[in-house]
DNA sequence: TGAATTACGTTATGTTATAACATTGCACAA
DNA sequence: TTGTGCAATGTTATAACATAACGTAATTCA
């Protein structure tokens, strides 16, 4: 396991103390699994991925809970839109974990934890408000692809586009799409 | 049924006969139920549903691919977050779905289907971009809390509220929160 | 009419998640 | 040092969500 996440998880450890909670070896374990996996895993997957990296077995049931520990101690983040499970990236920082956003990448499941500008949140925000409704969490996930995936599906797409609806958008941040 | 449904149906099937596709006995049977129902529905509970209104049986199988075809032809949406389909709340408006957004309310499923300002979705847009990201669909779903659920919520909350992270947020429009 | 296509039925299975209860192991008091 | 209590983990079962694979029925259209 690289230094970086050693230190990752003396620091993640300290974090739990200092809380009052406990980094046991089992929670080690998942959360080194989550670090030295770029990307998002599911709770099955993790199972897997933490035999063959570290020879430790789990049963399905232990990692969920230890996931649901993780989550509660900010070490990691659960994405709803693919089930799946990431580390938080932001585990050395004294940060307020306010409203993380997630962009995930549909083809590779990479996963990146970014902060949108806050005005723009508060935009959100008050367009939910006027709805009649109020953000849970201001957790934001966003299906997207990767600039890697999508350079590489370049050459091979045409794929069966059958309903091009007009995609003409008022917006003019939109970058090219892939393959339309 | 509503006369309100029925002209929905009608509405959906010109839309879709203009497009060359059918929308037959069983696949209207499935559309009435999402729209007679207000909150999203599970596949499932979609079987159930129409079983208990319409006296119809379906198979799950029969139920997914139908919510496939209503999905394809703009009749309903599947909630990636809740795992639940709802029905378009725009089958009679020539609207080109360019960037459906829901508030999900977590308590009683109900869901909104509303518009972000144009330029709340193009600096979206733009800040994934920076991030080397693509939105793939620029489908964005929030959970949420309904006011109706928080209403009454209000009196019996004392949540055991463990680790109180700052919450201060530099953001001038978020509303109250519940329970906090 | 008959071939092709589309829709639907059926069964099996895969995947994600939780419930329920047993056991282990550590911390702390007596 | 031994209980006692609690947190963590193990184990089994099952719920909930989803798709694969393959067969049959219905519809379309040459």
């Amino acid at each position: 396991m690289s230094k970086r996440i050693e230190t990752l998880i003396a620091q993640a450890d300290k974090n739990c103390t200092a809380r009052g909670t406990r980094l046991t070896a089992k929670r080690k374990q998942v959360l080194a699994g989550l670090l030295n996996c770029k990307r998002a895993l599911s709770a099955y997957e993790l199972v897997d991925y933490c035999e063959q990296e570290f020879g430790e077995t789990f049963s399905a049931m232990s990692v969920y809970r230890i996931l649901e520990f993780l989550e509660q101690e900010q070490l990691a983040h659960r994405l709803n839109l693919a089930n799946k499970y990431v580390a938080c990236s932001h585990i050395c920082e004294h940060h307020s974990h306010d409203a993380p956003q997630f962009l995930i990448c549909q083809s590779c499941h990479k996963v990146s934890e970014i902060i949108i500008p806050p005005n723009t949140v508060s935009a959100l925000k008050q367009t939910v408000a006027d709805a009649g409704f109020e953000l849970k969490s201001p957790q934001i996930e966003m299906n997207c692809i990767c600039n890697d995936c999508k350079t590489k599906a370049l050459g091979r797409d045409h794929r069966n586009k059958q309903h091009s609806v007009a995609h003409s958008q008022s917006t003019t941040a939109m970058t090219t799409q892939a393959g339309t």
